[in-house]
DNA sequence: ACAATATGTTAGATTCATCTAACAAATAAA
DNA sequence: TTTATTTGTTAGATGAATCTAACATATTGT
C-alpha cells in the first residue's frame, strides 16, 4: 500500500500546500500550472493520479484540496525543503536563488537518515546561549573569503 | 549546443567510467546492465542516445568507450559523487550505504555553486596541521550522541 | 569444428509526464 | 442577460526510459 510518489508528484503536493497557505486560501488548477510552469491539462492529469492515490480531492471545475494524507506528505516535503534551504544559505553561504533551486531538487533526493542528520547539524550550528554564529562557522566564512583557516598561530598574531 | 543530459544518462556515463577503471579495462553492455539493474535493450537505447550526443562510441557487438567529452562529463559527476559521499559520511556521520545511495541521487540535483561550497566546506573541515577532526566536528559528533553541545560552562566542569 | 551458452540487437509494448487543439463551463463585462 | 474572457476538461500525440520476446552474433567447451 506504500505506492511511492514520483518527485514530480511530490512537487504537485508541495505546490498545492504552498498555494493553500497564501492568497485566498483556495487552490485552482490555474494557480498550480502557473507556479510549476506547466499547462492546465498536465495539472489535470497529475491531480487525477494524486486523487486516485488518495492525496487530493478534486471535483470537476472545483477547487483542489489536500486530504490528511496529502497534507502530511506535503508537510514532510516542505520541512525538508526549508531545512535544505537553511543549510545552503546559512551554513554554506549559497545565494538564496541557487539555494531555493537546489533545495527543490535535493528534497526528493535525500533519505530520511540524511535528512535527520542535516537537521541536527543545523540545530548544532544554532544551539547555544547567544544567537550569533558559532566560531567555527565564522571561521568557515573566513576560509571562503581568504582560503585560509585561522590557525592557532594566526590567532596569536597581533592586529 | 549544450544538449543537457538527463540524470539517467549521467548515470550511464558514470557507470561506464567506473567499469573502465576496474576489471579488464573494457566495458560491455552486460556490465552496464548488471550494475544499473536494467535489461540489455535499455542499455542499448541509452548508448544510442549518448553516442548521438557525442559522449560514447559503441560499434555493433563491440565494447563501449567514452569520448573525451564523455570522460570529462563522467569525471565531473564522479567528483561530485565522491565529494557528497565524503560530506555525508565524514561530516554528517551517515552510514556508508545510505551515503552512497543518497550521493547517487544528490549528484544530479546540486548546482555547480553548491558543489563548490560543499567542497570548500569539506576542505575546511580537513585543513590544518593535524589530521584529526577539528574540535567543532568533534562537538557535533558529541551533540549527535547526547543532544548537548559542549558549552563554555560545561567545558569548565571537572572529570 | 560444432554445439551449447552467453551476450547483443531489433521490434514492439508500456508507463509517465508533458504538450496542443478543440471544446465546455464559469466568471466578468457590457 | 447576453456576450466576451478566463479557466477547466477531454482527446490524442510526443519523447524518455523502461520492459519482453524473438532473433543474431560471439564465446566457450568438448
Amino acid at each position: 500500500m506504500k505506492s511511492k510518489l514520483s518527485s514530480v508528484m511530490e512537487d504537485y503536493l508541495e505546490t498545492i500546500a504552498m498555494l493553500k497557505k497564501r492568497g485566498d486560501g483556495v487552490v485552482r488548477v490555474r494557480d498550480i500550472s502557473a507556479l510549476l510552469n506547466v499547462k492546465n491539462p498536465t495539472v489535470n492529469a497529475a491531480l487525477k493520479t494524486l486523487s486516485v492515490k488518495g492525496y487530493v480531492v478534486h471535483e470537476r471545475y472545483g477547487y483542489v484540496t489536500l486530504t490528511v494524507k496529502g497534507e502530511e506528505k506535503a508537510y514532510d516535503i516542505q520541512r525538508k525543503h526549508d531545512m535544505l534551504f537553511k543549510f545552503l544559505t546559512d551554513i554554506l553561504g549559497v545565494d538564496r536563488h541557487t539555494a531555493s533551486f537546489d533545495a527543490c531538487k535535493m528534497e526528493h533526493a535525500i533519505s530520511p537518515k540524511t535528512s535527520i542528520r542535516l537537521t541536527k547539524f543545523i540545530e548544532f550550528s544554532e544551539e547555544g546561549l547567544n544567537k550569533e554564529n558559532p566560531q567555527w562557522l565564522k571561521n568557515f566564512k573566513h576560509y571562503l573569503e581568504t582560503g585560509k583557516k585561522p590557525s592557532c598561530n594566526m590567532r596569536k598574531v597581533k592586529k
